[in-house]
DNA sequence: ATAATTTTTAGAGTTAACTCTAAGTCAAGA
DNA sequence: TCTTGACTTAGAGTTAACTCTAAAAATTAT
């Protein structure tokens, strides 16, 4: 019923350093200590652990991340303002999302015309596959 | 039909700090300069930087860019490294959407926690809302 | 021609998020 | 008890990607 801190970077994959890290940087006021000193994980400090890491997945700051956790530990006042984070990073995750989408249509653009010029060579590479030359302009405009 | 430093700056988002930057670490080297020394982009260089934006977004460093672009200038013999390195990114961009998928679905729990307690209350909010409570299961186990 | 704006360079400074070091303390096994 | 390995702290060092400065040169506007 507590886990230490290597027993901790271990199930999460984050390093010890970087736990200690995040405790300094204030995201882990939660995580108790024993008698001597020593760091003793929870089952909910996992959980706290595993919020973090999806809020930083979505490219959020550990600054903001901490300003979250402050709006918790603060108590019921700061409900509203932890629902409007969550939206706001709701949207910009959708934001993120579609970008990616995008990305990932130029890159299989370009794996569509490295395939074809590896496989045949570059000359011709639009009259041997014309609808390569209609997705580059679908891809990159213009 | 060439383009100063401001105006590709103002085109693409990025500063003329960035673009030279990015000059300064090998990521524009087709890039031209006037006889006076003041770079004059080209069409063809903005489809460059659209591509170097594009990786980055993808979470692809400056380094590895640089090596696609280093490829490139070697010419024809580098064609597979290249098609291997758009292959190896579509799977690094695809692991990156659906772990996007997931973190979407925690935020999406946590605004519907924060929704219910904000019109309702904290007390009894799985009782009032028993979904939400499978919902919690289901995104972060237990 | 003059003034204002833009661009040039080399190089220094910044920021976020780690990452590591050293010197000591604690805990578990033989 | 002794040893081995995990843990502690404060603080220094690293890395990527910018971001800015200063002084001079080029360009554009009046």
């Amino acid at each position: 019923m507590g886990y230490s801190i290597g027993q901790v970077a271990k199930k999460t994959g984050l390093t010890a350093h970087t736990l200690r890290y995040y405790e300094k940087e204030g995201l882990l006021p939660f995580v108790k200590k024993s008698g001597s000193g020593l760091r003793v994980f929870s089952d909910s400090d996992l959980d706290w652990l595993v919020l973090i890491e999806c809020l930083k997945g979505t490219g959020m700051s550990l600054k903001d991340i901490k300003q979250y956790i402050d709006w918790y530990m603060e108590g019921d006042s700061t409900l509203n303002q932890r629902l409007e984070m969550f939206k706001r990073q709701k949207l910009k995750l959708e934001e993120q999302m579609s970008q990616l989408q995008k990305h990932m249509e130029k890159i299989n653009y370009k794996i569509a015309y490295y395939t074809e010029i590896v496989a045949h060579g570059s000359e011709g590479v639009f009259e041997r596959n014309p609808e390569l030359a209609a997705e580059r302009k679908r891809v990159y405009g213009k």
